[in-house]
DNA sequence: ACATCTATCCCTATTTATGTGGATTGTAAA
DNA sequence: TTTACAATCCACATAAATAGGGATAGATGT
């Protein structure tokens, strides 16, 4: 009786973690060690070291799955690692990368998808599902890319903590005035941060400093 | 042999419906007739007029939720509603009792809960998951409420389809001047487009509009 | 020791956004 | 037929954000 690939689920929607252990049930091979609801479980449960493969929600809060990433990574931890990602956005697909990532399902997925992608994982492959697939293709094809036709190595470059404290307080509708009050420094700090912020992330304006945020969960 | 009551699903992520069928599955009374991965698919389904209770998620392409609601209002569509928001959001509670929703469950509610909500319902009751029916209770307690203890009659004043459209070009990085020369109309009906949004909406500025779309799946 | 990164600050200039206080037209409801 | 609202426009003023060019001190890494 050969070993099954065991499984841990975090994402801090139960109903979705409920969804994949059906699902998974479905199969003989794979089955489901437990689960987490917040990043911080996940480095908790990390430690019993007790499966084979993570499914890792991006958006879960106390830590994140970026930092939950960043954590195995600095501890070097090998587990292999599948992101569930609601959007399929490929500036954070390929952060997750650089992290040691090694497979992305979006809930779009139906269920079928995440056997396929914890298979494939388990191999050591890479698993991408096809609307991510579809949106590295454009970015490595050139459509849609503003310069050159190869991105950068670290397109999302990380951004620094006090970036990030200042991006938190743009997303709650503080002017610069207000940042550079709160945070007792003068507002051409805050004005250089937003110039870091704007060049590092690629957007127009706060506005899509704003959807950044969103979109990459640091709010 | 009594007649199980009738569930029908929507929500565009698969695995997400996967898990509530599973769910479901597990109560003898009930049983899922289908499931809509759109809004649209929602509105043609709706003319069978063959479940129940309808489980409806906010965040759908090709129309939301809230526009699923309100064209049930219009045409006076009878089948009971529960609400499946990511956000424990009250403005959205709010417009949502008022287009006529009977219930409201957080995707971190347990599954457990889905059988309560789709029983209370059934029964003609409301229902709240516990996240959303806090903040209410802080909403009619005065707490966190910024003038007076009861919120006004219509909290989300509901926009104009214009200023919707301005309002998804401003979450797009778009600036005043581009709006306009986008819609061929003049900076100044942009302004009065963005001052009424603000004053609508009840933000600080342009990206607490920008949040504010997101929040409320207006992007 | 040297390079890199972070956090902090400054100047100048232009472009956008916000606030106040209007107006006109047309349509739809009461 | 008023009333109300949607969509369009304007002027004037201030505040804020963006873009370009810097600088310095301290920490970290090789």
């Amino acid at each position: 009786m050969k070993n099954k690939i065991k499984v841990h689920i975090a994402d801090d929607h139960k109903i979705l973690i409920e969804g994949i252990i059906a699902v998974i049930n479905t199969d003989d091979d794979i089955e489901v060690e437990g689960y987490s609801l917040t990043g911080k479980q996940v480095i908790e449960w990390i430690n019993s070291n007790s499966a084979d493969i993570l499914i890792l929600d991006i958006n879960m809060p106390e830590y994140d799955g970026i930092e939950v990433l960043k954590f195995f990574k600095q501890k070097k931890i090998t587990q292999k690692v599948i992101i569930l990602s609601s959007y399929d956005d490929v500036k954070l697909v390929q952060e997750m990368i650089n992290l040691g990532a090694n497979g992305f399902l979006s809930k779009d997925s139906a269920g079928l998808h995440i056997i396929e992608a914890i298979n494939a994982v388990h191999n050591g492959d890479q698993y991408f599902s096809n609307g991510i697939k579809n949106n590295l293709l454009k970015l490595y094809t050139g459509k849609n890319v503003k310069s050159g036709n190869r991105p950068e190595s670290t397109i999302l470059n990380s951004l620094t903590p006090r970036e990030i404290e200042v991006l938190k307080l743009i997303t709650d509708e503080y002017s610069s005035p207000e940042i550079a009050n709160k945070l007792n420094i003068s507002q051409s700090t805050v004005d250089t941060y937003r110039k870091s912020l704007l060049k590092k992330t690629n957007v127009k304006n706060s506005i899509g400093l704003a959807m950044y945020a969103v979109k990459n969960n640091i709010i």
